[in-house]
DNA sequence: GTCTATAAATAGATAGAC
DNA sequence: GTCTATCTATTTATAGAC
């Protein structure tokens, strides 16, 4: 009984943490996110938080691989599900935006990690995005094969369809700040583009771009 | 003489400085930068550091600034040669791209600064991303009025440019790491792609992407 | 202009009591 | 499981000699 509340109250503490963590890895960055003041923010006392977690990489790693195993699992579900390649690639894009948007922290650590240059990425992490990138390109190679889309390198593609969403979602607020015009700051406006461009550099027949 | 000399080892080092700090940020970051680190790579002391510099933030705001002021006055100069809408949004692909390859340190900085959520940008870095801003509406208008192009927010259409080539040009070592494919890896292929996406975007006549 | 030495604050991580 | 206190190393920045 006590020994369940115990545990139950353990869960909790990793979530607080979990939360506190990931918010601070996204504003701040690895260097600049305190272990201390994700303990505070979290409501508990850092060596608390050295108790759930055995260090600083590790907890920050495990918010990544989260990240990236979500995404791997929304794309598998897209290939699994099937359709037509347009009606995939939409699911695909709306995959990606649906992980970012479930945890909103996504874009800012995306956008770190990468300028790392994957510094904490272990081999997890890289097989979870080898997925998703072996899920677009099952994609595109449909979408060939049924002779609708020509053929583009998968990773210009991913390139083309992530980077945006990463950078509208990433610049909300500080485009507001900067006075940049978002004439319609809506997701699915977001959505809506990425898609369209997509299909559109897709569905390109013969015009070669001199 | 003695003292002409002194300034110019003292414009030797401002210089390299300027580039030891460029590459510190670019690949830790604002935080994960140690001004130590910077002295030492650029073959001084850190007092000297200090002497040319007021502070860590100051030297970091002074490249962020110079990056953004070149690709403003590169984006107006596309502007001020004019010609097509087309050949201004190659012109303007081509500017965003090169200012890049010039400074090979942008990308990741740039990546970074958006998920620092624009912390260390003041308003003079502003005002060049502004500027940026004010010569794509520039080009996107001149199609839409020529009867070209389809009306679209600019900033999706910048977000559909830029993201896409700073991320492909920031992930060249992390993807050969990662096993994640690039046929064809050339910068050639990027400025292709892009430019094909975002003309394709642009001239899309009718179809709703329902 | 350049350096050595050091101040002053902060960071990640642990010991040990309860 | 949770906390206080603390160790050790690092970090930004400056003082002051040359």
């Amino acid at each position: 009984m006590v020994a369940v509340r115990r545990i139950r109250d353990a869960e909790e503490s990793r979530r607080r943490v979990w939360g506190a963590a990931a918010a601070a890895f996204a504003s701040r960055g690895y260097d600049g996110a305190k272990v201390d003041e994700i303990a505070a923010d979290a409501g508990i006392n850092k060596a608390m938080l050295y108790y759930h977690f055995a260090d600083k990489v590790t907890l920050y790693r495990a918010i990544l691989q989260d990240m990236f195993a979500a995404v791997a699992l929304a794309t598998t579900q897209v290939r699994t599900n099937g359709g037509t390649p347009e009606q995939q690639l939409r699911g695909y894009v709306g995959a990606l935006i649906r992980a970012a948007e479930e945890r909103p922290h996504f874009p800012a650590i995306w956008l770190r990690e990468i300028a790392d240059d994957g510094r904490h990425i272990d081999e997890g992490i890289f097989a979870a995005m080898r997925s998703v990138l072996a899920n677009l390109t099952g994609i595109l190679t449909d979408g060939v094969q049924a002779g609708v889309w020509r053929q583009v390198d998968p990773f210009l593609v991913q390139a083309g369809v992530a980077a945006p969403v990463m950078l509208v979602l990433a610049t909300r607020r500080v485009r507001q700040r900067a006075g940049i015009g978002t004439p319609d700051g809506s997701v699915d406006a977001l959505i809506d583009h990425v898609t369209t461009m997509t299909l559109a550099t897709l569905t390109l027949t013969g015009r070669s771009p001199a």
